[in-house]
RNA sequence: GGGCAGGUGGCGGAGUGGACAAUCGCAGCAGACUGUAAAUCUGCCGUCCGUUGGGACUACGUAGGUUCGAAUCCUACCCUGCCCA
């Protein structure tokens, strides 16, 4: 059995639906990955994940690893259990954390010395350990251990986090082969390259070269959404679709900004994850049709509407906004709750769409006239002030 | 009636002769956030003008005074709190 499965291409574009077989059952691609680094995704419930539609979400190897903690992991025979969630689980291996932590962390070849960032302990990483965390965690998809490398980077030091990405990858699917031989009862797990390179074309070509060399189940794209422009973010993500086979699903790591997605989903992604809208949520922004708003807004503070007319969610339908803007303001904890669920919906019911129109064969137009709305609605607030 | 303490920007509260339009906190207003060290961070916050540098005006209970200069010193008054009669 193929473990994904392209079921429809767009004709005008590379865009397509698939289907990706893991462990924990199939999911449709393009796929939205809400982000819940702790085994959560802050706020919301499983059960309002499930309510949502969500079929998968992305947690973190490295944050996992400090806490819970890989005996208690163990114990409950990984995070599944430990959480009580059937669908499927992305783990991403701790390579945005030697990005996001680059303070607290010194790098080698052999892998990363990081001082925790809760106690100051020192703990030591290699791409080894990383697969077996992501083994005792019992992820469906892993993702190799990388070198997230900020913006800008001079090429030289880009260069070498391509050298080091590709030398852990051959590491960690070593060791991930290993462990599936040795343990013949669960060797399901999928397992991830991923793409490094930063803004530097020819760094990227080498990557995707040598990554694809060593082959994984699907292929994702680091290093992006890391403070770079929007143009060179899309330059990047333009440049390497060209260059990934077709039949394995492309994850573009970190990118969730509503142009980014169509935009990528385009050019052939299958998969993204991102933070923003449950951060932005928990920060008060809200994602609606007609474009983002800020609840905390002074202008909210008597607006009987919902947050966005056209959504079906139950907050859209028993909230208003001057209701959840008084949440905001008072400190109370239900509007984090609130917006984080609406912006996941929200992202979760775009994907839909967008598959939607892929398998119809109307792609370009679903994307014009959504972006039309989302992006003008702004211009015209911008206007009245 | 007497004694003591005190009255500062929307609020709390620093400042006790020049560096004060006045520390700081809160509230308020806005912005940011892209594989989550984030219920976080940043900016503005007397009024008016200026895109910036900056300028003008009004202000530390009220009214006078001393001084080159006062939120800061002096006098009187008003008000608040506590204590004594």
């Amino acid at each position: 059995m193929k473990k994904f499965a392209i079921i429809a291409k767009d004709k005008e574009t590379n865009a397509r639906v698939g289907v990706l077989k893991t462990k924990s059952g199939e999911v449709n691609t393009p796929l939205f990955l809400p982000v819940g680094t702790l085994g959560v995704v802050k706020t919301l419930t499983y059960e309002e994940l499930k309510q949502i539609g969500i079929e998968a979400f992305i947690a973190n190897t490295y944050h996992l690893y400090f806490r819970p903690g890989e005996e208690i992991l163990k114990k409950f025979l990984g995070l599944h259990k430990f959480i009580n969630w059937d669908r499927v689980i992305f783990t991403d291996s701790g390579g945005f954390q030697v990005y996001s932590l680059r303070e607290l962390r010194n790098i080698t070849s052999e892998g990363v010395e990081f001082k925790s960032h809760i106690d100051g302990s020192i703990h030591f990483f290699t791409p080894e350990k990383v697969v077996e965390l992501q083994k005792i965690i019992n992820s469906d998809v892993a993702l190799c251990l990388d070198e997230c490398v900020e913006y800008p980077v001079e090429y030289e030091r880009a260069k070498r986090s391509v050298e080091l990405t590709t030398l852990w990858a051959q590491r960690c699917k070593k060791k991930f082969e290993e462990i599936c031989l040795s343990n013949s009862l669960d060797n399901k797990q999928l397992l991830f390259g991923i793409i490094q390179g930063s803004v530097y074309k020819d760094l990227r070509k080498q990557s995707v070269e040598q990554i694809l060399e060593i082959n994984f189940d699907g292929y994702a794209i680091g290093g992006i959404s890391v403070g770079e422009p929007k143009i060179l973010l899309h330059e990047i993500a333009d440049y390497v679709s060209n260059l990934l086979p077709e039949d394995k699903p492309r994850y573009l790591m970190g990118v969730g900004e509503i142009d980014d997605v169509w935009f990528c989903v385009e050019r052939g992604y299958d998969i993204m994850d991102c933070v923003l809208p449950t951060r932005n949520g928990r920060n008060g922004q809200a994602l609606t049709s007609y474009g983002k708003i800020n609840i905390k807004n002074s202008r909210f503070s008597t607006d009987e509407s919902s947050l966005d007319e056209e959504c079906e969610c139950f907050v859209c339908k028993n909230y208003s906004k001057a209701l959840i803007h008084h949440y905001f303001k008072s400190g109370e904890l239900l509007g984090l709750r609130l917006l984080s669920y609406h912006n996941v919906y929200f992202m979760i019911n775009l994907f839909k769409k967008i598959r939607y129109a892929i398998a119809n064969n109307n792609f370009i137009k679903a994307k014009n006239e959504f972006l039309q709305k989302f992006y003008s609605s702004q211009n015209d607030e911008n206007c009245e002030k």
